[in-house]
DNA sequence: CTAAGTGCAAATTTTTTGCTTCTGC
DNA sequence: GCAGAAGCAAAAAATTTGCACTTAG
């Protein structure tokens, strides 16, 4: 499991400072949770944990500093499953498979994903900040479930 | 400009058969319209452009609608963008582009894209039965726009 | 004829906003 | 001390649902 360390601690702040955010307990507890979970959780979800920690925090709160976040860079909106927006904090370019029966989203981290780059082509389009692949299908958990209910 | 022949239309209601789905005049103004269009658009477009041909269609027709073609296959659901979700009646295996700041969505087909398939080892994480590539940045639109203004 | 689909209005769910109070810097 | 952030409650926006009526097959 990962601890957020002092050490971490630390780097959130001066990453804060460096963008000119303050940094609030909110956020810290906000970004702690999305950083410690491969859960790709939706606001909702964030706000019951980070709650346990900070149990005045207010859902708004919540929705807000994923703005932040997401403006900043900080966090990515992954696919949105049953309307709800689900974040990301991993920055590291990689890519998702989501279930499309339980939604579900894993990270999917390979070589070839990784060497994958826009066809140069598409430079007609405008300008490519970011590349992001989506697997839908369904996922090996629900895929045993499927096979036990025939 | 595309239009919607008696053949095609006969299509639509032979393709509804096939799936023991009602032929109504709402689902085929509905998919007439995703089919006519590029622009991706979202449940709200649809039902006003509906509107003019079918005065008496509800928004929510529009949205069952749109789920019960997605649930079928016939459409799906692209990126979503200001939490509005979007959608392509092109069940063809294409990409999108999306601005980050218009909002545009341009469907990206190129045969090095089309000759992508997901790497092997992805199949532990379960069964992939669709690839999407999305890529983000500022369309050329905008790109010329931010320049002038600068 | 009847099961499936529609329209309408109301409910639910998700996300945003206005305003006051609080706090990091 | 002050600008930026949080909390609260209310609003707005997006989507779904219950029910009575209509229609395709």
């Amino acid at each position: 499991m990962k601890n957020i360390t002092k050490k971490s601690a630390d780097h959130f702040v001066r990453a804060c400072r460096k963008k000119g955010l303050k940094a609030t307990n909110q956020r810290r507890e906000i970004m702690r949770e999305l950083l410690k979970t491969k859960e790709h959780p939706d606001a909702e979800t964030i706000f019951r944990k980070v709650r346990k920690r900070l149990p005045a925090i207010s859902l708004d709160t919540v929705y807000r500093t994923l703005r932040v976040f997401e403006d900043n860079g900080d966090v990515f909106r992954v696919a949105t499953f049953n309307d709800r927006a689900r974040y990301d904090a991993n920055t590291s370019s990689h890519h998702h498979f989501v279930c499309s029966y339980c939604g579900r989203i894993v990270d999917c981290h390979c070589p070839v994903l990784d060497r994958f780059q826009a066809p140069r082509e598409l430079a007609r389009l405008g300008r490519i900040d970011r590349v992001h692949i989506e697997f839908r299908g369904l996922c090996s958990h629900c895929q045993t479930r499927e096979a036990a209910r025939q």
